[in-house]
DNA sequence: ATGCCGCCAACATGGCGA
C-alpha cells in the first residue's frame, strides 16, 4: 500500500500536473496541503473517477488540506485534536483495506513560523507541542499511523543546500529542532531517513533565486511512522521530477513541492 | 536589496502569506 503526501500550492491553479501525478504514481493514499479552496471548489470528481474517496478540510484562499483514499476511510477528523485553530491543516482518519492491515493517516500541514521570533513562531510552537501530545495518545493505541505532510521543518544540516543561510529561519530554529526531535524521541521514525540513509534529498524549492535550477533545495515534508507502521515499511522516496517546469503539463507551472511517498505492507 | 507564485477584491494592482 503506496501513502504519499503532496503540498499542491493552490489544487486549482495546477490541477492538469497533479492528475497526471496521480495517474503516474496511482498512490493508494494521498494527503495533500495547500489546497487554498473552500471544500465546494475542490475538484471531488476528478479524483473520484480515479477511484478515491475524497475528504477535504478547506479554507478559503489560504491552507486547507484533502485525505484522498482508494481503500475504505473510517473516523475522519478534522483539525488537530486539543488545538484551537482558525486555519485548515489537518486531517486524519483511518484506511482499511481488505486485503492489508489498516493504518491511521494524519495530514499535517505545519505553520510556517516565520518571522521567528513572534506570534507566528509562538502559533508554531503551540501546534507542534500538540501535534506530540497527538501521537503521544495515538501511540497509547499501538495502532499503526503515519503522520505526514508539510512540516515545514528542516529536521537536520544535511536537509539543506546552505545550513547558514536558514540560521533564524522559523523552519530551522533550535526549537524547532527540539520539537521534531521529540518526535523522534517518541519512537517515530522518519521514513525517508530510515530508507535513504544520509543521502542528499529534498522536497521543496524556492520559485526564487534560480533555486530548481541550483538544486537549492530543503526537505521539509516528511513522514513520521509509529512503532507498528515501520515495522511494515518497505519502502520510499521523494518524486523529484514533479518540480521540474519543463517536465510534464507546461500549460500550468508545478508547486514549489514535490510528493514524498512510502510503501508499507 | 531583490529575484516567485497564488489568492482576493475588483479592474489595476497591491496586500497577504509563504
Amino acid at each position: 500500500m503506496k501513502i504519499a503526501s503532496w503540498n499542491v500550492n493552490s489544487i486549482n491553479a495546477r490541477l492538469p500536473r497533479i492528475l497526471d501525478w496521480f495517474d503516474a504514481a496511482n498512490p493508494d493514499v494521498c494527503v495533500l496541503q495547500e489546497i487554498k479552496c473552500v471544500d465546494e471548489k475542490f475538484p471531488v470528481s476528478d479524483l473520484e473517477e480515479r477511484g478515491y474517496h475524497v475528504h477535504v478540510f478547506g479554507e478559503k484562499s489560504y491552507n486547507g488540506v484533502a485525505l484522498l483514499s482508494k481503500h475504505p476511510v473510517e473516523d475522519v477528523t478534522k483539525g488537530l485534536p486539543g488545538f484551537e485553530d482558525e486555519h485548515s491543516r489537518y486531517i486524519e482518519a483511518s484506511i482499511t483495506p481488505e486485503d492489508t492491515a489498516p493504518l491511521r493517516v494524519g495530514g499535517i500541514y505545519l505553520p510556517n513560523g516565520n518571522p521567528a521570533p513572534g506570534p507566528k513562531y509562538e502559533y508554531k510552537m503551540a501546534f507542534m507541542t500538540a501535534l506530540h501530545k497527538h501521537a503521544e495518545n495515538l501511540l497509547a493505541t499501538e495502532e499503526a499511523f503515519v503522520l505526514t505532510g508539510d512540516y515545514n521543518v528542516i529536521p537536520q544540516a544535511e536537509d539543506c543546500y546552505d545550513p547558514p543561510a536558514w540560521t533564524g529561519d522559523a523552519l530551522f530554529m533550535p526549537e524547532t529542532h527540539a520539537k521534531f526531535r521529540a518526535l523522534t524521541g517518541l519512537g517515530l521514525t522518519d521514513a525517508i531517513r530510515q530508507i535513504k540513509g544520509n543521502e542528499i534529498l529534498y522536497s521543496y524549492w524556492d520559485y526564487q533565486k534560480g533555486a530548481w535550477p541550483k538544486d537549492h533545495g530543503i526537505r521539509i515534508d516528511h513522514l513520521m511512522l509509529s512503532p507498528q507502521a515501520a515495522d511494515r515499511l518497505v519502502d520510499a522516496g521523494i518524486d523529484k521530477d514533479v518540480r521540474d517546469p519543463n517536465k510534464g503539463n507546461q500549460d500550468v507551472k508545478p508547486s514549489d513541492h514535490v510528493p514524498v511517498w512510502i510503501e508499507v505492507e
